[in-house]
DNA sequence: CGACGCGTTGAGCAGACTCAATCACAGTGG
DNA sequence: CCACTGTGATTGAGTCTGCTCAACGCGTCG
């Protein structure tokens, strides 16, 4: 039911609505955004390749990383019955998102019903991966958050066909603080730990993990399933 | 854009999708469930009168409150796409809610298009919603937290027509403190302290704002707006 | 090279937690 | 009617996790 989570699982397919929808490919350089909170709402995204972070901001300053998103997850779903953005989204290394205008999108679903369905079921997915995240933050500590994000990354490169076991973390230690609800320092003792009690192996942004069933245990998901 | 943030605003209209969904009207005594986490998905519910809160469970017994929900408000929208219920839900006093069968909603979309978007709307404003708290946990500290709760309860009331400045809290403080991310204990400590501070009168479940501007500058919202 | 951003590590502090006692209140049964 | 019980709320005292402040190392880039 819960799981780890994040992103939306279901992909959206492409080919079945290009007959609707012009889809325009958009690529970013690090650091470069897809939107800005309070821009105009005109479409959401699908990433193509590298990763996103999304941002969200609060009047008086503050900000937190609500995500990162990675090849075939959507952006700015969120921001869906608005005027304007709800989020920035920044590109995390040079990446390439595709650009499904929303009305566009709309006007597929009365063709195509599944693509109503599969709309309305990534969204409720979204909804169900930041609860997931929410439950971990309110419940976890810092430690086993860290563990629970690395076990949740390396699921998602795992999806991809890519190992799930050694990977390159694409964000920086304050992006992974902010979404964790921590502080940097934090974020880097408990990588520090994990190391030390030989769950895995970070040097900086690369990761190996030695062991998950450790990793598992601590981030509380049952060793059994999956 | 932000804000406080709770529940869905969007009103699904009734009357409109009558003629095609069945709708039954379902009471729940106080502490009784509309749904529990893993039995078959099959309805969404509206809130039509008292009010629910909704509960996460993890693989290891972990469990947090992840909203309330009251008139007006959807719930198990979240489940959309599942087999079975992400969630719990509870009422937390003696409630109404209407069922509304999911198939039948789906298939009333394709007759009624603005239900369609309707319906993405509200998903997308309860991602919103979430993404909202995840940013207030994350950055507020415990007593801005509850202060934020409060502003955001007494924003709901008003809503519905109710006062915004005195009202009964319908959740415990353990409930309180789940959504919270804290224990009730700092709960109690945090209105005490609001109350201390003239911010508020408080007895058990009973609130009296005295200071809105003063709550709102706690938990970071400006106090210019609405 | 020097500057800067990022990451790591240490020392001390404080906010929230834990444990525990007490109080308020509703429900129950003698 | 009142003692008894159980749950929820409040408050206190002491502890500890994670934060703050600060120094330092590493790597990149101008």
């Amino acid at each position: 039911m819960a799981q780890p989570a994040s992103g939306n699982g279901l992909g959206i397919d492409i080919e079945a609505i290009r007959e609707y929808v012009q889809v325009q490919r958009r690529k970013h350089l690090a650091g470069q955004s897809i939107c800005h909170a309070g821009q105009p709402f005109h479409a959401i995204y699908l990433v193509h390749a590298g990763s996103y972070k999304i941002c969200e901001l609060a009047d008086d300053g503050r900000e937190q990383i609500s995500g990162f998103r990675m090849r075939g997850e959507l952006i700015g779903v969120e921001s869906i019955g608005l005027k304007a953005y709800a989020s920035d989204v920044v590109a995390l290394e040079n990446s390439e998102a595709w650009e499904l205008p929303y009305p566009a999108v709309l006007r597929a679903c009365l063709h195509v019903p599944e693509l109503q369905s599969h709309l309305t079921s990534a969204l409720a997915a979204e909804i169900r991966c930041d609860r997931s995240w929410m439950l971990m933050l309110g419940t976890l500590a810092a430690e086993r958050r860290v563990a629970a994000f690395l076990l949740d990354v390396a699921a998602r490169y795992a999806r991809l066909g890519y190992s799930a076991k050694h990977f390159i973390l694409r964000m920086s230690r304050i992006d992974m603080a902010s979404f964790l609800a921590l502080k940097h320092e934090t974020v880097s003792r408990a990588l520090s730990h994990l190391h030390d009690m030989s769950y895995i192996d970070v040097q900086r942004r690369e990761v190996r993990v030695l062991d998950v069933d450790g990793l598992r245990s601590m981030a509380g998901m049952s060793t059994a399933l999956n």
